[in-house]
DNA sequence: TCTGGGGTCCTAGGACCC
DNA sequence: TCTGGGGTCCTAGGACCC
């Protein structure tokens, strides 16, 4: 059997377990430049605030029913993230980590029973972080994104914690679920499903294999092996390296210079690259990109973007901000308000892999690693102590109006979480 | 005035090779 | 009139996830 574990209303709960005084006050969470609501708590959700709404639309709710409004403090929840799963790793040692609030749990071998097991998990992952968790179980994996569904649906009757653990409970949870809520259906294979009848996700599950494949691709007929209660989809016990690293920001306002462009396209290079060298890869590529506004113009945002392959793979900040810059200057357009952009470095390899060109002005700057390991163990110790220079903090300031404080990573905020209680 | 961010995987089709 | 067959690599775009 497979669990799947996740945080209820993640980032809200998050803000809750250090102000208690918003138990029962609804919760939201706003996204970077408290753009939208990212996060609710169940309270928000009952009075209509929906998922990524606009600050601005919602305001006027915000006001009526006394919403706590907080801004994304995502150092807050990553920390939090880390506890949860240390926690949860001690039922079991196969732990996916799935994403920042979910991880399946291979139960394998286990002998308690599964119901008493989730309740357990739920007991200790709440005495021991203060976060509220709902707990599926099922024979796949597919199957247990459905079993925690009913757990969150049903909180009372399920007491948070559902077991798909018979046929019958199979067929009738396959019953219960419309195919849009499918864990891999998503919006345009829902519209495809619906057109050929299918509304239930045991309908689904009773389409021809032929048909899955030609529509849904080789994934869709995994998961529906899944939800037949056939493993096809593997636990992935061993986090692989990132692929890729993006960095993307929408601006509080709309920038008209060059400068104010470059400087953050050469922050969010810097930033990328300071996770390439986390995770010891070297990288080859980047694509940068650049946008206006999505909602002022009638015929949508305007887009420029640009691949930049690397006469050599680096990890090198200062190696990076030129490739870069390079590229935004191929795709700057003076006159343009830009409202967005990003950039993404891919194309790893481990350093190991690489062989230097027999021409020197193709290889990296031999300098440049330990400098980089210099700034980054300066870095790890005063956040943001040495960038390079073309990074200019005056010129942008993130709209963070409602930020919580750094509970758990910030020494003295810790000392004083510990003296209030 | 104000509208998020970061990922992965799959497939078709083109380019190229022998 | 008749114009091979098999394979790899790469990329853009689509779809999906949280």
């Amino acid at each position: 059997m497979i669990a799947l574990v996740d945080c209820n209303n993640f980032y809200a709960s998050c803000e809750r377990v250090f102000n208690p005084s918003m138990n029962g006050r609804p919760v939201v969470v706003l996204s970077n430049n408290d753009g939208c609501v990212i996060a609710r708590s169940n309270e928000a959700k009952a009075i209509g605030i929906t998922m990524g709404v606009p600050a601005f639309k919602a305001a006027e709710l915000f006001r009526r029913y006394n919403v706590a409004v907080y801004s994304a403090n995502f150092a807050l929840y990553g920390d939090m993230s880390r506890r949860v799963m240390q926690i949860l790793s001690d039922f079991t040692p196969r732990q996916e980590i799935y994403s920042v609030d979910e991880c399946f749990l291979d139960l394998a071998g286990l002998h308690e029973d599964g119901q008493a097991m989730g309740y357990r998990m739920r007991e200790r992952v709440g005495r021991w972080t203060g976060l509220p968790i709902s707990v599926g179980i099922a024979p796949t994996k597919a199957l247990a994104k459905i079993a925690n569904r009913i757990a969150k649906k049903y909180p009372s009757r399920t007491g948070d914690v559902y077991v798909i653990d018979t046929e019958e409970k199979r067929l009738k949870a396959l019953r219960w679920l419309p195919v849009e809520d499918i864990w891999g259906v998503g919006r345009r294979n829902a519209m495809k499903l619906y057109a050929a009848g299918v509304t239930r996700a045991d309908d689904f599950a009773r389409m021809p294999e032929s048909w899955v494949r030609k529509q849904m691709t080789i994934k869709g007929v995994y998961l529906q092996r899944e939800l037949n209660g056939v493993p096809a989809i593997d636990m992935e016990i061993e986090a692989d390296k990132s692929k890729s690293f993006s960095v993307t920001r929408t601006f509080p306002r709309e920038y008209e210079t060059w400068d104010e462009v470059k400087e953050r396209v050469v922050t969010f290079a810097s930033l990328a690259a300071a996770k390439v060298r986390k995770q010891q890869s070297l990288c080859r590529r980047l694509e940068v990109f650049v946008q206006t506004s999505l909602y002022k113009d009638s015929d949508g945002p305007v887009t420029g973007a640009r691949e930049v392959r690397f006469p050599f793979p680096t990890s090198s900040t200062l190696e990076i901000v030129d490739f870069v810059v390079a590229g935004l200057r191929s795709i700057y357009k003076p006159g343009r308000r830009y409202k967005r952009a990003g950039v993404t470095l891919y194309d790893f390899i481990e350093p190991e892999e690489w062989q230097p060109s027999l021409f020197a002005e193709m290889n990296p700057n031999p300098r440049h690693p330990r400098l980089m390991q210099a700034i980054d163990t300066i870095n790890q110790k005063i956040e943001g102590g040495i960038r390079v220079a073309s990074r200019d903090a005056r010129t942008f300031k993130m709209n963070r109006a409602y930020l919580s404080r750094k509970y758990t990573t910030d020494i003295h905020e810790i000392l004083e979480v510990k003296m209030n209680k």
